[in-house]
DNA sequence: GCCCTTGTTACGCC
DNA sequence: AGGCGTAACAAGGG
């Protein structure tokens, strides 16, 4: 589940690819890629990465190409996953890169069944699972061969030019207490529900607000509006300081209700108690009843 | 086979 | 008008 964090090592990961050239592009699903994008790309040097929230915007001396990785969208470039195999916990590491090393090398062999944790979630954005060109849905050819995959199997990712990220809030990874302040102020939707609102806040998904909130003790049903001065300086203190730790350990999965934390039944890591299980902005929620307030 | 999941958008209601 | 809630989309997996 890609959120801003997985998008901001996806940009780190393909800046390598500043001054290469498209070339061709072998690979197109005209419901990914918008209409014109293939027409215009081929030719253009890519001339920087820049990110407004979950939006990743490739700059060239020609269009401008906005890619969203959606739901379970991630580029791979020359097979390699551009945020590496960070998705996955460290148990199973040794294991699943001698597997990939493996499928990398026989290409045409039958893919092992998906796995799945304990909790019987998927275990990966796709995972390892480099070999799946079935899920490629824009495939590019640059001037020095590289390969760059689009690779999503449900096809909510998108390929647009000319990303509007005007119509976004204010980044995440760079916000200011005050644009935080802006953005809650006056709203009585539920908390949660304004800070998935990309156009209030960009690129808190699902499990990040879930997690920041449970670090600062805040209800997420409360009123957005209704926070005092403190709590907005602490929520806004627990975004960029857990943001800035769950970057370093490589993505949205590592933090405290990471998801073997968020299964029904969990337990708080802090107290104890069951996680409650709460539906708000459409979206399932896991927090805290004892110390969220 | 029904239901869950995700981010975004379209739409209905107040 | 605009804020808010819900459903739809897609598709894999329990």
């Amino acid at each position: 589940m890609p959120e801003v964090l997985e998008v901001e090592l996806t940009r780190r990961g393909v800046a390598r690819l500043v001054g290469r050239t498209v070339v061709e592009i072998e690979v197109t699903d005209p419901l990914v890629v918008q209409e014109g994008v293939d027409a215009t790309l081929p030719g253009s040097t890519i001339a920087g990465l820049d990110r407004h929230g979950k939006q990743l915007v490739v700059l060239t001396d020609g269009p401008t190409v906005g890619v969203h990785l959606g739901m379970t969208g991630r580029i791979l470039v020359d097979d390699q996953s551009a945020i590496g195999e960070l998705a996955r916990d460290l148990s199973e590491r040794s294991t699943s890169s001698l597997r990939q090393a493996r499928v990398s090398a026989a290409p045409q062999a039958p893919h092992p069944k998906q796995r799945h944790d304990h909790m019987g979630r998927l275990r990966l954005i796709g995972g390892s699972r480099s070999d799946h060109h079935r899920w490629d849905r824009w495939v590019l050819r640059l001037d020095d061969g590289t390969r760059v995959r689009f690779h999503d199997p449900r096809r909510l990712g998108r390929v647009v030019l000319d990303p509007d990220v005007g119509r976004l809030g204010p980044d995440v990874l760079t916000l200011r207490r005050c644009d935080l302040a802006a953005a809650l102020s006056g709203r009585r939707a539920p908390l949660k529900a304004v800070l998935l609102d990309q156009h209030a806040l960009a690129g808190l998904g699902n499990m990040l607000v879930d997690e920041v909130l449970w670090w600062c003790g805040i209800d997420p049903r409360r009123p957005a509006g209704g926070l005092t001065d403190a709590e907005v300086t602490l929520l806004h203190l627990t975004i960029r300081r857990r943001l800035g730790v769950m970057l370093r350990r490589g993505g949205s999965h590592t933090g405290a209700l990471s998801p073997a934390n968020r299964g029904p039944g969990a337990r708080c890591p802090r107290d104890g108690d069951e996680l409650a299980r709460t539906v708000i902005g459409g979206r399932t929620t896991v927090w805290c009843r004892t110390h969220q307030r």
